[in-house]
Parts: structure tokens; C-alpha cells; sequence
DNA sequence: GTAACAAGGTTTAATCGTCAACTATTTCCT
DNA sequence: AGGAAATAGTTGACGATTAAACCTTGTTAC
């Protein structure tokens, strides 16, 4: 009754559950190891380092990063307790917090990107070709907007 | 220092990690809302309705799976204890132990598989490309290759 | 203006996965 | 054969994520 992928659909689905898996784990595995970070929190410090001044509405975090709200107020109460961040009330709205990357933060963000981007060459972007980066790129902008709706930004 | 990524490699990148997260999530939360099964567990019945007699090994499902054997206990215990899978003592090793999927457990994992191939197709299979979805396939087969070295079997 | 509702965050408890330690069996080496 | 090392699996403690309840502040509508 339902339609059951091919065979050719159901060995890229697979080898793209199992690969995800592996690399997901590796670049966790090498972020704790090497700078004491787990991926989630490393993506976290991105996008507070890539913002004006550093720093970033808790919700907006979430927001874009698709993590529940409650996730990402331990995640950054972690963060917070290592020195790597600090909350502030927003000025204009009474109950808005504002996460703020701490020069320790970025600090550890500058050291902890060098293995990052090294396991993400060497685990994906330096072994496919071009085209299939292109494609994955392609692909999952379509997944984001089909599951996460329109407003899922990058 | 550190080779960067440039700019279409990291839209690429991080297209993926967005719509990957979304899709897993999704069709975890719809096996969990509709078949009270985890993506995880969901899995591993899979694997053993395929085998020979429905029974695999616990390492064998844990190196096939790229799972620890601790999780693979747990999460064995917990559909044995749902009564979707039965343990017992490998014959010829007796260190082994074999898991066998129940007649329950298979009736469940029928209805699961259409709840998770409706996800799979809809949040990804009909909304890419042949093309694209070849190009998923072959990528992550390579990183497989790479970071789970070569017995990484599918 | 105020009552109802929406949104931002935090908190608590339960669940799931990892890690390290441990037991039991098997394999390897001499 | 016998002892060291490897393999299979389990266990318990811990850490991280989720879900639901909750509090506060803003917003909307009358």
C-alpha cells in the first residue's frame, strides 16, 4: 500500500543515514577531544561570533538554529558557567535575553574552528566532487523549506 | 592558517546540517507520535526483519549500525521489555547473544514503515532530484569509506 | 484601561546515549 | 595445555535533550 522506495533510492538513503551518522559523530568527537566542546555548543559560538557586537537574542539562536528554546537556555547556561558567554536583559524588551560572546569565547571559537573546518574537509568537502556538494547543498535547502518551513534561514 | 571553506561550500555545509537535523527530527517525532518507537529502535527492527529468522547478534546489529554495544543493550532491553524483541544464548559462542524479533514486533514495524517511508519520501526522496539524491548516495558511501573505514557495509 | 492571549525564558523531571568498569568466554601464542 | 590478550555483552553513573509546567513581559482587542 505505501510506496516503497527503489532499490536504488534505498542504498543512497541508507549510505546517507549511516555516513551522516559517521561524520555528525566525528566532528562531535574531535571538538570534545581537542578543545573540550560538543558540536552544538561550537555552532552556538558561530553564530554569536558572526553577529553585531557578538551578540545575539537567546530565541534568535533558536530560532535559527532550530534548537528549542529550552535547549538552548542549558546549553548556554554551560557556556555561560565556562566563561565563554554571558547573558544580559535586553534593554527594549523586559523578556528578552541577550547571549554575548565573551573574548574567552572567542578565543576558544578561533581555536576550536581550526579542527572543525579540518574534520569537515577531510571528512566531507575534500573527498566528494563539486557537483555532489552542489547537489547536497541543493537538496537539503529543499528539506529545510519542506519541513521547516520558508523562514528557515541559514 | 587553516583552509577555509569558500563561500558556496559553506552555504552547501550548512544547508545540510539544517535540513539534515530537520529531517531526522521529523521522522523520529512521527514514529514516536504515531508508533511509539524511536527512530533508533525503528531501525534495528528493520535490521533484524531482515535477517535470516529475524535474528541477528548484538555486535552485529551494533557494528552494522555503527552503535556502541552499550546502546545496543539498552535499547535492545527496552523493545524486549515492550515485547517487540526476545534475547537468547548464541550456540555456537557463548559469549553471543542473539536477538530475535517478535510477531509483535514485526506487526509494529509493518505499521511503522509506512508512517517512516511517507517521511522519507515526502521530506526527502520526492522533493530532490534523481540526480541529486544519486549524488547524496554516492557522497556519504565515500564518507563511510572514509571515516568508517572500508567494513563500513550497508 | 484592562482582560485575554501570545511570546520569551527558565525550571523540573524523565529519557536516551556515552563512558568506564566489570564479568564471562574465546582466541592466540608458545 | 596454559596463560595473556582480545571479544561479547552488561551494568551503573553521568551528561545532554526533550517535554510540560510555569512565570514574566508584551501585544491585541474591546
Amino acid at each position: 500500500m505505501t510506496n516503497w522506495l527503489d532499490e536504488d533510492q534505498q542504498r543512497s538513503w541508507r549510505a546517507y543515514l549511516l555516513g551522516t551518522a559517521l561524520l555528525h559523530e566525528r566532528l562531535d568527537r574531535d571538538l570534545r577531544a581537542e578543545h573540550d566542546l560538543s558540536l552544538p555548543e561550537y555552532e552556538i559560538l558561530v553564530r554569536l561570533s558572526e553577529a553585531p557586537e557578538r551578540r545575539v537574542r537567546m530565541a534568535e539562536i533558536a530560532d535559527r538554529m532550530n534548537f528549542s528554546r529550552s535547549r538552548i537556555t542549558h546549553t548556554v547556561a554551560r557556556l555561560e558557567h565556562d566563561g565563554l558567554v554571558e547573558r544580559t536583559q535586553c534593554e527594549t524588551d523586559g523578556r528578552g535575553v541577550i547571549a554575548i560572546l565573551t573574548d574567552a569565547g572567542y578565543d576558544r571559537l578561533v581555536e576550536a574552528a581550526a579542527t572543525h573546518v579540518a574534520g569537515v574537509r577531510d571528512g566531507l568537502i575534500d573527498i566528494v566532487s563539486d557537483t555532489e556538494l552542489e547537489a547536497i547543498g541543493c537538496a537539503f535547502a529543499k528539506v529545510s523549506v519542506r519541513i521547516g518551513g520558508p523562514d528557515a534561514r541559514l
